[in-house]
DNA sequence: AGCAAGATGCGAAAGATTTTCAGTTTACCA
DNA sequence: TGGTAAACTGAAAATCTTTCGCATCTTGCT
């Protein structure tokens, strides 16, 4: 259960920690921004604090459990880490996300990066557009 | 000169504008924040608020001669609109940027947005990194 | 020159996230 | 099982970046 991950994680075992993570393994949406978060334990009834939401979130992340999300405008979302690697596709009209990878992508930005001597460390590439159902509705 | 592109631009040609403009084309970076630009106007003692600063590129943007990226960590930059687009390697160490394109990323884009139904309006991609000179650097 | 629309500068406000701090809880061991 | 140091927590205050409100100037045009 999630209080190995958390003490894998070399972090103590605390409440807020253990209901963040479950909140993130089983509330539905895989992207939620701290207020998300923050929401869903009101609705739970916990006595947990915003600060400390992003303050476990943002250790969460150090602990390579989470992974953060800078998209446009307002908050960043986190998701649990997958362990592979992905980029994202985001609606901009209704907030639908999709993930993909593409290995010829990825290749290519080695190659770039290469090319200008950098050695790659992180990446971001978030493409918006309208979904499907977003582009009929009018 | 600056005038004719900010009447052009259907703004009035005011000090601020001229002034930033000039700033954003003969200041050898291509890359400036707000807070950049602000101080350039301070050691050139000229009497523009950051709030003014703000304004105008937020109006540069919208009329299309600027580029705004919000690239990881605090301010956004603002870059003249080149007219094409392009991507950027980022060093994360001493900020160095390098753009560039890569039709094969933008058709992978294109095609991968496509099977899942999205329309494309944009995207950032922005690549993090060690630059050959930070690397070595010890 | 004279005027109305549009801009500016300033301080205050906003929104997101972090820090501070005093009171709690947890992990560990005698 | 206690006893305790270290780690953690909630709430409020602080930061940081960006935007607003508004009284006061400028600009563009007669
Ligand atoms: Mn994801
Ligand atoms: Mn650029
Ligand atoms: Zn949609
Ligand atoms: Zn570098």
């Amino acid at each position: 259960m999630e209080n190995q991950q958390i003490k894998q994680a070399g972090l103590k075992v605390t409440v807020p920690r253990v209901k963040i993570l479950g909140i993130l393994e089983h509330s539905g949406k895989r992207h939620l921004s701290a207020e998300d978060v923050y929401k869903e334990l009101l609705r739970q009834d916990e006595e947990i604090g915003l600060a400390t939401v992003y303050r476990v979130l943002t250790q969460f992340e150090g602990a390579g459990l989470v992974c953060r999300r800078h998209f446009e405008g307002g908050q960043s979302v986190f998701e649990l880490n997958s362990g592979s690697h992905h980029d994202h596709l985001v609606c901009i009209k209704c907030g639908k996300i999709v993930e993909f990878v593409d290995s010829l992508i990825e290749d290519r930005q080695t190659a770039i990066a290469a090319e200008h001597g950098f050695r790659i460390e992180d990446h971001s590439l978030v493409v918006y557009g309208l979904c499907a159902g977003c582009q009929n509705a009018r």
